[in-house]
DNA sequence: AAAAGTCACGAAATCGGTTTCGTGTTAACA
DNA sequence: TGTTAACACGAAACCGATTTCGTGACTTTT
């Protein structure tokens, strides 16, 4: 890189002090308007921009939030990616993404360049493998470092700190009442393994809807899908079931189920309806188009931008973890209607 | 944030110079076993970290690079992101994702945010408001501050700098090849306006298709979709036209026109095949599965990272701009085949 | 004319590290 | 016993900014 102008180059070039240029550059009253003259025209001239590092280094702050998702590849995590970075630029501050690819060890190898004074603050959504053997002591040791952090969508309560959820029971119950309402009774529900904790959530919701349409759970009914293994061959044998419904904690699982309801010759939403989570592209794209959980994503990370900057800039306050619960919105389309 | 323990910290306890300090831990032959040992021992028991800021200052390198992505929420710019994660965290480097949203405005502005020594080096995808007015100066600026730049998929020639691009008009010849060679003869062509000229690149290759096989480009198939404006009508006109193929260069233009035909009544892929831009998880899981053109945008990520680096780490090397071309796979699937 | 006040600027500390160079003490060698 | 070398550590400069405090030169007041 070329050598970058200074504020000692410019000081040395026109023959006065650094504190002289610095104050000149910020227009201050102590330097008489000759010389701010001289000086910003100098600035100027040679393009001088003021380095960050010093500044951050100087005020202990960057002005930058640091972001930790299991992946990205997804339509979930991208909104609510779109959203923080939106809330970050309105207030000034950037944001430096990581993955963890849902990996443990690079979950806290991450956490920890972070936090060695590169963020002002975090937010995460927790791996799998980390929520699988619940080792959260990296996560525990940052709050007790006090650097503020704001857990969103994969949370847990061993944690203490700021956090943005989905109601995932409430997601969960709405989406099985709506096919309940439809008519249907034999509902499948492909969901995660029981450690992501989300998925357990939205699970206690279709149970709930369950019971109070008196329908009794059948295991039989319910796979929980390992994605080191090939996920369509594991949802097709809930097909072999009777099953009038399919519910899906996530696109793909839903798309896959779409996939499998076609090649049995299944007609959608007559003979099978099908709801997913996550309103995407996918959804709204593929015919049927799919009926889902939409998870206001955008809002997700807006509330969870706006979250942290408040616990950045207010530190004095007295330190009361939030909880924030976004409502979810069933969005209707043509993979479910009453059934005839 | 609580006051994080520093290198004086620990001098001041152990009665030692921070110089002394900074040699123990970095287990320096200067310092005696004992005076290490005691040094270490503390650092360890109160979780000493070195403070960032201050090694970026003093190094004169971040360890950063910046991102500038025209939007995320496409399956594209996700993967493209992956690899370069990817990419950078192999060789210790940290990404800093920001999004122009396509404004001219902002991309302005997070270049200048993140040249002022916040990252070593930058990966740009230009927005598409400033192809279209087609005002680079920022960017040349940047290079003439001989700050590392590599431009991927969106790229112009004004700017003398590293680039990563797909091979469009093999790419878009590829993709009309295989519609003629399946017999079909009327292909709509769903683009984007000129000025991003991915797409005119595209357009090259597929009228260069045409021509080899005597067909006579009409433009009355050829469709320019203003994202402003609602992108299913804008295709729908195309409809009205005697086709029996459409290339769509991206992945939506394809789902839309997938969708007229189903509410046309044309069946997929007899009466009309569709082929489309960008492997995502749209042409996947529709049905019936959308046949593209895989872009590699992980493997552009990885290329572009790579280069950077390789950029940032090498600046002594005379400056001779480079620019990689990644091929581009036809993937067939279930939405074309050839017309009885 | 002496005291007080204003103006315009510079010296130096600070943020948190690293690194060069110097120095006092002790051990080894001639 | 005098010289030299090795050892173990500290002082200070440096990275690039900001900011407090001090000061010399004028101007104004009494």
């Amino acid at each position: 890189m070329k050598q970058k102008i200074t504020i000692k180059t410019i000081a040395k070039e026109l023959g006065v002090s650094t504190s002289t240029v610095s104050k000149a550059l910020r227009d201050s009253h102590e330097i008489s308007s000759e010389t701010k003259e001289k000086i910003q025209a100098y600035a100027n001239l040679y393009n001088y921009k003021p380095n960050n590092l010093a500044l951050q280094l100087r005020n202990q702050k960057t002005k930058v939030i640091g972001v930790i998702l299991p992946k990205i590849v997804h339509h979930f995590f991208s909104t609510v990616i779109m959203g923080i970075e939106e809330g970050a630029n309105k207030k000034g501050y950037n944001i430096m993404v990581c993955f963890s690819n849902e990996s443990y060890k690079k979950e806290v190898e991450t956490l920890k360049v972070l936090s060695n004074g590169s963020v002002d603050g975090l937010i995460v959504s927790i791996a799998s493998e980390t929520l699988e053997n619940k080792d959260f002591k990296h996560f525990i040791d940052l709050v007790s470092e006090e650097i503020p952090l704001v857990l969103f969508d994969r949370v847990v309560d061993e944690i203490l700190c700021d956090k943005v959820v989905v109601d995932d029971v409430g997601a969960g119950y709405k989406a099985t009442k709506h096919l309940i309402e439809n008519g249907r009774k034999k509902i499948a529900l492909i969901t995660t393994p029981n450690h992501v904790n989300v998925g357990t959530l939205r699970r206690q919701g279709y149970e709930k809807a369950l019971i109070e349409a008196y329908i009794k759970t059948d295991k039989n009914l319910i796979v929980e899908i390992d994605e080191k293994k090939d996920i369509k061959s594991q949802i097709e044998k809930v097909f072999k079931e009777d099953i009038d419904a399919v519910f899906a904690v996530n696109e793909i699982y839903a798309a896959n189920s779409m996939r499998i309801a076609k090649e049995k010759g299944l007609s959608i939403p007559n003979e099978i309806s099908i709801i997913g989570f996550t309103d995407g592209l996918i959804s709204e794209y593929s015919s049927p188009s799919i009926t889902t959980i939409a998870q206001h994503g955008f809002t997700m990370g807006i509330q969870a931008v706006e979250l942290l900057i408040e616990r950045i800039e207010n530190e004095t306050e007295v330190y009361r973890p939030k909880k924030i619960v976004i409502s979810s919105d069933l969005k209707i389309r043509e993979s479910t209607k009453p059934s005839s």
